[in-house]
DNA sequence: TGTACATCAGTGAACGCGCGTTCACTGATGTAC
DNA sequence: TGTACATCAGTGAACGCGCGTTCACTGATGTAC
């Protein structure tokens, strides 16, 4: 009798990561044991350290593919917004509207940001995974940071803002607005505070008068 | 040869809490042990157990304590900036304004954030504890749903804006601003995006037209 | 095409440590009479 | 004021369980010749 591979090769490494995010989402990082990914991927703990070398190296792993896959996303949808779009100020708008969108359209709402996860329990993690975490933050400042140069370029501001700050407000209201969501149970929070921010970048550089 | 009680009384339980708040605000709840409260508290483990039924009861006497505190200080700081004024929007503009340097004043920032902490781990915590966060934050949105309320009676809004969202969005900027602030191991971004909240509440129902 | 060896993707059993929790006990302080 | 008892704020030792990690081993697949 033929013994048949659970698993196409390579793919368990993968369903691991993948069931260890929602798990850290959910409870945390410390709280998550390799006992119960293992027992949900079916395969034996010494099975998991064959693809990782310990607990820290999933950590890495975990935060590596996520901080990956969101950028793919959001270069995508900023991108498709702005080519769409020979301004740039209403290309990022609509980019905007994209982004609200989409956090609309999650059927349980947001997951969870695992930047935000890994900020409460910072002391678990060593500097390579500090490091990666802060990075993620300065390259959301700078991508961001990119579209307001331009915009501000065609479109003076109509009040004082510092554009550093103006990009940094969108991660904060992101990761704010999911913790927000969460907590009082209602999906729907997330995305309007996505608009409001929309509407706050119109009014800096159209104002008010020109409804 | 008298014994002298190390700690007056009925303060052990505070320092417990103390200590226990910022170690789980530095590597969340999980990984906060009972063992090393003790250790740095003075007393025995038993000791701990005198005070709490179990680690539960710990959870969610820190997260009261945390909204009690919470609620007293920023009840006190926007009362006050409520008082010195006459106009509810300036009054609510002075209150945004000492949020900031409050902020801003912290000698090593803020330390972070129960209600953020906890959402994170939620599925650590029961019942109570769920629901005590979200009590949390539909405090914050009915006190300053109030305020803009009582502003908007004056000043009809020059955009048109959802008063309950933009009323989350201080919980969602503050959230979000401590995370960035943290992860980007930067003070000053928190306080920012304050400030950015102010501007934005003042081009609200002010416009932008009349710098 | 067949064979030898290397690599891949794990298994199973054992480990020691630290964790939360329990329980019987204690010594100082407070209260009633 | 003195005494008896109750309460407060703990101690010390023990517990079982689950955790992350190690190690020797294995059976299927891939590659070189």
């Amino acid at each position: 009798m033929l013994k048949v591979r659970a698993q196409p090769r390579g793919r368990t490494r993968e369903r691991i990561l993948e069931l260890a995010e929602s798990a850290v989402l959910e409870k945390g990082f410390a709280a998550t044991s390799i006992e119960e990914l293992v027992a949900a991927a079916g395969i034996s703990k010494s099975g998991f350290f064959y693809h990782f070398q310990d607990k820290g190296e999933l950590a890495e792993a975990l935060l590596q593919r996520y901080l990956d896959r969101d950028e793919a996303v959001y270069n995508d949808l900023f991108d498709r917004a702005d080519n769409l779009n020979e301004d740039p100020l209403h290309g990022f708008l609509v980019g905007l509207k994209l982004f609200a969108e989409m956090m609309d359209d999650l059927p349980h709402g947001h997951p969870g940001c695992l930047v935000a996860s890994y900020c409460y329990q910072d002391q678990m993690f060593n500097k390579t995974v500090r490091d990666l975490n802060a990075a993620g933050v300065l390259r959301w400042r700078r991508r961001f940071r990119g579209h307001f140069d331009r915009i501000a370029a065609r479109y003076p501001p109509r009040v004082e803002v510092d554009l550093d700050a103006l990009a940094d407000m969108i991660s904060a209201l992101a990761d704010g607005g999911i913790i927000i969501s969460k907590v009082a149970k209602d999906k729907s929070i997330l995305p309007k505070q996505i608009m409001l921010y929309r509407e706050f970048i119109r009014t800096i550089f159209l104002g008010t008068e020109t409804q």
